[in-house]
DNA sequence: AATGAAAGAAACCCAAC
DNA sequence: GTTGGGTTTCTTTCATT
């Protein structure tokens, strides 16, 4: 096997020699590893039914805080960090990415500054049962950057990241010809995403 | 200077150490402040106001794209998928950082597996303008990971992990001494965050 | 802007403690 | 968990084009 630098095992390579049947994959994040429960930075990422959870200790904690903060920390500076040799910090790592608390690395990018100034919360309520369209639509339109299934009046809570007002408008059409629609425009960020922190 | 290994240009020491002087922000916002505005994975990061979009080629695409599903990967590996020489990709990956465009690298962690597999999105609603106490709120409760200040009825929307339904309810009494609130409990994403894409 | 070479550092594996 | 050795790969710098 071609050795693959700096390899975790969440690398799509690795999990495909390691993680022998993928399930079938549904949106999102192609990389990500099948049936998890994410409510990852931001917002969240939920797929599928939550599964078990870990028993974490301060050291694990302090790992997940560090990459939650910078995800490119090399593992040697990692350990420095929590005070761990490169090998236990290593290990630690490994065996968190295989219990499916760390499901992915992901880089962030300021849609404003790639054309995409205009963001909104949109949210959807369906009249019946047409989640087919609905999904259909969410694989199609790369403007809606994720969408959650809630319990409340709205079925759907979704983001969206628009060139321009009327961009958004075409996107929220055509969500609107499934059910019926409150959007809101985002202003800013009070508080920006953080990663969730320990007990 | 110690060697700082895998040393990005958003890591915090090398921040201080290499960008001296940022450009004033010039365009369509006149004095306001140059601040950073990111709708990250899963929800936003808007922060201030919004800045001035940058010019992407589809070289830059494809680093933004494949460093947005692996934020680990190394340079020489992302060279290779971009067809691009190891030094000519730290140079390019290092544009898009000091302009903004990436914003950060962070793990993503599965909430249920630590122990916070409640998630919620809570809609707010202001009466007047107790916007400080909302933002110490915010900085106190680590249950709530993400504000967003939108249009239309609510003021805010935030997003919320807690380890169980009475923690939620304990968190959204909070907010609902500061104004009326909306809690959606979340099921799953038919979608599940995807970073932003390319024209 | 991209390339290629070279030095130092990091990732990896493994054995021993 | 730690340490240390040995190997491969990666990062960074710099000269070159």
């Amino acid at each position: 096997m071609r050795y693959c630098p700096r390899p975790h095992a969440l690398d799509p390579a690795r999990r495909a020699a390691k993680v022998p049947r993928q399930a079938p994959a549904a949106g999102g994040w192609g990389s990500l590893p099948p049936a998890k429960l994410h409510f990852g930075p931001f917002t969240g990422i939920f797929r599928g039914m939550p599964t078990d959870q870990v028993t974490l200790d301060a050291t694990d904690w302090a790992i997940i805080e560090e990459l939650q903060r910078d995800a490119r920390l090399p593992l040697t500076e990692l350990g420095r960090r929590i005070n761990l040799s490169a090998s236990a910090t290593t290990e630690r790592l490994r065996r968190l990415e295989a219990a499916g608390v760390v499901t992915g690395y992901h880089a962030f990018i300021d849609p404003a500054k790639v054309g995409l100034p205009v963001l909104a919360v949109i949210r959807l309520k369906f009249p019946g049962s047409r989640h087919e369209r609905l999904h259909d639509l969410l694989a199609q339109r790369r403007e809606i950057i994720e969408c959650l299934r809630v319990t409340g009046d709205d079925c759907y809570v979704i983001r969206a990241a628009a060139s321009s007002m009327a961009h958004l408008e075409r996107v929220v059409d055509e969500l609107a010809a499934l059910g019926s629609t409150t959007t809101s425009v985002v202003y800013g960020a009070p508080m920006p995403y953080r990663g969730v922190c320990g007990p």
